[in-house]
DNA sequence: TTGTATGCGTTATCAG
DNA sequence: CTGATAACGCATACAA
C-alpha cells in the first residue's frame, strides 16, 4: 500500500513529479523520470484507485447492465459480457455487472453516484425500460440491440436482415425450395426482442427477400455498426440461431 | 449532482449531520432526520461513489475473478457470476469482472489499488495459479471451488461425492445395476477441473460407494460449506451434469 | 444532539 | 522542467 508520496520521497522529488512522471502529461527529464519508475517497481506502487477517481472525476469503470430473463440464452449473454469486458480492459477500463432488476436500478445508481463513466446495455427490448431512463441519465450510455424509439440514444446492433438474406441466398444457391426456420420461444417474440431469430421470424422475409417493417431498422444498424469499430472486431457472431444446415442431398 | 453540502445547506444542518442522518451511525433528533431525508431526497442526492469510497475506505466493491476456458460451460458460469452479483446487491455491494487472463492480473490489480473490498474467485482448478497469489494479496478472497493445496485459503464448494451417492442410491433404489456417466470433455479434466461429473468421473464411485481419493476433500467442502450461508442458499445447483434419466421400464 | 475540522491519495493549477 | 498547494466529496474524531 505504497502512496505517490511515498514514491516521491524514494525517488526525491515532489508528488506532482510522480503523478506527471506517471502519466506522462508533462515533459520529465529522462533521469528523473527513470528514478520515479525505478522508485515506483521498487515500492510496488500502484495508485489507488478511489483516490484517483476522485480526484480525475472519472471512474474507469463501465456498467453493463444485462437483465437475465428467464428465456435469455445464457451461452449467448455470456459471449456478449465477456467480450464487452475484455475489450473494456484493453482500454484500462473495468466492468461493473448490473443484473436481474438492478440492471435498471444500477443504471440509475451508479451514473448518480458516479460509480461508472459509462453504461453499456444488453438484451435490449423493443419497448425497454431503461431507454426512457437512460435519456435523464447525464451518464454516457450505448445500446447493444435496437429499441422501437431510438431518438437521442446510441445503438449498435448486428445487422439481422442482412445475415437473413445471407443464410437464404445461400440455400437457394444450393438449390433450396423450402426453408425452415428454428426461433426463439414464443414468450421471447413476445417481449420485443431483437434477437437475430425473433428478427428474422417477425420480419417474414420473402423471395425476393422484401422486409416489411425494418428498413429504417436496418439503416440505423449499419449507421450504428459503422460509427462503432469495436462492434465489427468485438462482437461474437448471433447469426447461429438463424442457421439451418443443408442436407446431403437437395430436396425435390 | 448534488453533494452532500447541498442537501446541508437546504435542510439548514451541518455536512455531518447530513452524513450521520443518512447512515445512521449516531443518534439524530426525528426531526432534523425528516428534514435531513426530506432535502435528500428532494435533491436526488446520492453519495458520490468515489468520495465515499476514499473516505471511509471501502470500495463496496466484490470482485469475480472468472478465466473463461474454451470448455467452460457458459450456461454454468453465467449462473454463479449472475447469482453472486445478485446476493452482493442484498448487501450493498457491486460487482467487478475479471475474466480470461485478467482473471490473475486482475485481481492483483483490484486488490493493490483498493478498488474492491474482497474478491470471489470461480472456476477453480486442482493447481490454480491464483492460489499462491491470493496468499500474497491483503485482499480477503474466497474460493468457490476446491483446489489442491488450500492452506491459508477460505474455499467453499458443494458436495459434489454426497451428490454422486444420492444420486446412484436412487438409481439403484429404483432396479437399475448398470450406470453410465455423461462426464466433461477431456480437457476439462485433464486441468483438474472439480466440476460435478469431473470429480464423479475422478472418485469413480462404486457400491458401496468407497470414494477413493476424495476424503479430505468432502470433508473440506462440508466444513467450508457451513461455515458459508449464502452458498447454501444462494448457490445453483451443478448437479444436473451428473443426472440421467431412468427408462421407461427398469433394466434386465 | 449538533457543528467544526482534519484526512483520505490523487490530479491539476498555479508559481517558480 | 519542477515544486507547492488547492480542490475532489465524504466520513469521522473531536469540540461544543
Amino acid at each position: 500500500m505504497a502512496t505517490i508520496a511515498d514514491v516521491a520521497q524514494a525517488a526525491g522529488v515532489s508528488i506532482s513529479t510522480v503523478s506527471y512522471a506517471l502519466s506522462g502529461k508533462r515533459s520529465i527529464t529522462q533521469a528523473t523520470r527513470e528514478r520515479v519508475l525505478a522508485a515506483a517497481q521498487e515500492l510496488g506502487y500502484l495508485p489507488h484507485a478511489s483516490a484517483r477517481m476522485l480526484a480525475a472525476n472519472r471512474s474507469h469503470i463501465i456498467a453493463v447492465s444485462e437483465p437475465v430473463h428467464p428465456d435469455t440464452d445464457d451461452a449467448a449473454h455470456m459471449s456478449f459480457a465477456m467480450e464487452t469486458t475484455k475489450v473494456a480492459r484493453s482500454h484500462n477500463y473495468d466492468t461493473l455487472l448490473l443484473v436481474h432488476d438492478d440492471a435498471l436500478a444500477g443504471m440509475r445508481r451508479s451514473a448518480a453516484t458516479q460509480l461508472a463513466d459509462g453504461i453499456v446495455v444488453l438484451d435490449v427490448d423493443e419497448d425497454d425500460a431503461r431507454v426512457p431512463l437512460a435519456r435523464t441519465l447525464a451518464c454516457p450510455t450505448v445500446f447493444v440491440g435496437l429499441p422501437a424509439d431510438t431518438e437521442g440514444l446510441l445503438c449498435v446492433d448486428l445487422d439481422f436482415e442482412a445475415a437473413a438474406r445471407t443464410a437464404i441466398d445461400r440455400l437457394v444457391e444450393t438449390g433450396h425450395r423450402q426453408i425452415g426456420l428454428i426461433s426463439h420461444r414464443r414468450e421471447t417474440l413476445d417481449r420485443g426482442s431483437n434477437f437475430p431469430a425473433a428478427s428474422c421470424a417477425r420480419s417474414r422475409t420473402t423471395p425476393p427477400y422484401s422486409a416489411s417493417r425494418s428498413r429504417s431498422r436496418t439503416r440505423a444498424a449499419t449507421r450504428h455498426r459503422e460509427a462503432c469499430a469495436a462492434c465489427a472486431s468485438g462482437c461474437p457472431s448471433s447469426t447461429r440461431s438463424c442457421s439451418t444446415r443443408p442436407p446431403t442431398s437437395p430436396p425435390p
